[in-house]
DNA sequence: TATGCGTGGTA
DNA sequence: TTACCAAGCAT
C-alpha cells in the first residue's frame, strides 16, 4: 500500500480539533491529558483538565499534593488507580529527574501508569520521537484500511498493526502522524455505525471501504457478562452531617468514600439496624425511611442498591467512618459516581 | 493470557 | 432500555 502519510497529514493540519493540550503541548501537559483519555471521551476529560492544571500546574505541586485533594480533582471521571499513579510518577520524576520528564521511550515506559500506548504518546507529540502511539482509534482506522478481520483484543494482533502504523510513519513528523490517526478514528473512521467515508483522506486506500466490511470492523472479543451484586446502605444523618465510611485502599473506588453498605447482600431494614448496632452506633429512635433503589453499571459489575435513610443522634463515628457535613462533603471527600442517585439527597 | 478497574454518551 | 464502548494499565 502506499504511504498514507501525505494525505492524512494534510487532512490533520486542515481539519483538527483545537483542545488545550494541543495548544500547550508541554510533556506535562500531554502526560495528563493522555491518562485523563484512557477510556474516556475528550467531551468528559476536558474539564477535569482544566481544573486539575490549575489547582495542579506542574509536576513538583501534583507530587506533594494530598491524596484526599488529588482523589477529588478526579470525582467522577472513574478509573482512580490512574490519578494515584499519576503522583506515584511525578515523585519518581522529581526524585530521579529533576521534575521533568525523560525525553526517552523506556524510561517513561517505566513510570507508574504509563504503558506502551502514553510512552509512544508522550514521547512523539512532546519530544518528537519516532514511536507508535497505537490507541483503539488507530486499531480501528487499520483493521478498516487493511481490511483486517485479526481480532484486535489480541497482544499479538496489535503488535502486528502496530509494525503496519509504522511503515508510514514520517520520520520528521511522528507526534502529528500519531495524533492525526487518533483524529481520524474519532472524527472520521467512527466507531458505533457507519464511518463517514466520504469525509476521509484515505477513502481511496481503504480496503474495507472496497470491501464493504467497514461496518464489522475492527473484531473483538466478546466481552465477558457483568456480575450482578446486591448492595445494601445505610445513609445516617446527625446533627453533625451524614455519616460517610471510607473504602479498603485496594479494589474497587480504593480509598473512596461512601454510605455505610454492605456488598453481596440485600438486607432488609432490621438487619441492618441491627448490623449497624453491632459497629456501635446509637441509631436511635426514629423510624428508617426506604431510599429509592438504584443500579449503577461498572464495567465488570452491575450494584443493584436499596437501603434506608435514618436519623440518629448526635455521636461520635465509628472505625473507619466521619460525619460530613454538606460543605465537607463538597470540599473535600471524594464520593465516587456509582452514589450519583442518593448525592443529591445529601447535598 | 485473563481479569479487575469507572463513567457517561449514543444508537 | 439495553448494549456497546472511549486517547489503557496493572497484575
Amino acid at each position: 500500500m502506499e504511504n498514507i502519510s501525505p494525505a492524512l497529514l494534510d487532512w490533520f493540519y486542515k481539519n483538527h480539533r483545537i483542545l488545550p493540550f494541543r495548544t500547550d503541548p508541554s510533556p506535562y501537559h500531554v502526560w495528563l491529558s493522555e491518562i485523563m483519555l484512557q477510556q474516556t471521551r475528550v467531551s468528559a476529560a476536558l474539564p477535569y483538565y482544566e481544573r486539575f492544571l490549575a489547582a495542579l500546574p506542574d509536576i513538583p505541586a501534583l507530587a506533594v499534593c494530598e491524596e484526599e485533594k488529588l482523589h477529588k480533582l478526579w470525582e467522577g471521571l472513574g478509573y482512580y488507580s490512574r490519578v494515584r499513579n499519576l503522583q506515584k510518577a511525578a515523585r519518581i520524576v522529581c526524585e530521579q529527574y529533576g521534575g521533568q520528564l525523560p525525553a526517552d521511550y523506556d524510561a517513561l515506559r517505566a513510570l507508574p501508569g504509563i504503558g506502551d500506548y502514553t510512552a509512544g504518546a508522550v514521547a512523539s507529540i512532546s519530544f518528537g520521537i519516532p514511536v507508535p502511539a497505537v490507541d483503539g482509534n488507530v486499531l480501528r482506522v487499520f483493521s478498516r484500511l487493511y481490511n483486517d478481520p485479526a481480532a484486535v483484543t489480541e497482544p499479538a494482533v496489535k503488535k502486528a498493526f502496530t509494525a503496519r502504523v509504522m511503515e508510514h510513519q514520517p520520520p520528521d513528523a511522528p507526534g502529528d502522524y500519531n495524533q492525526a490517526l487518533m483524529e481520524l478514528g474519532a472524527l472520521v473512521c467512527v466507531p458505533n455505525g457507519a464511518p463517514l467515508c466520504e469525509k476521509c483522506p484515505l477513502a481511496h486506500l481503504c480496503a474495507a471501504r472496497a470491501a464493504g466490511t467497514a461496518l464489522e470492523l475492527p473484531r473483538k472479543a466478546a466481552p465477558k457478562p457483568r456480575r450482578l451484586q446486591p448492595v445494601t446502605l445505610a445513609l445516617l444523618e446527625s446533627p453533625a452531617g451524614f455519616l460517610l465510611q471510607q473504602r479498603p485502599q485496594k479494589g474497587l473506588l480504593a480509598g473512596l468514600w461512601q454510605p455505610v453498605l454492605w456488598e453481596g447482600e440485600a438486607l432488609a431494614a432490621g438487619e441492618v439496624l441491627a448490623r449497624l448496632q453491632a459497629m456501635g452506633v446509637d441509631t436511635g429512635t426514629a423510624a428508617p425511611e426506604a431510599l429509592p433503589a438504584a443500579k449503577h453499571i461498572f464495567s465488570h459489575i452491575e450494584w443493584h442498591m436499596n437501603g434506608i435513610l435514618l436519623h440518629v443522634p448526635a455521636q461520635d463515628a465509628p472505625a473507619g467512618c466521619v460525619w460530613a457535613s454538606r460543605e465537607a462533603l463538597q470540599a473535600e471527600y471524594t464520593l465516587p459516581g456509582a452514589f450519583k442517585a442518593y448525592r443529591k439527597l445529601i447535598i
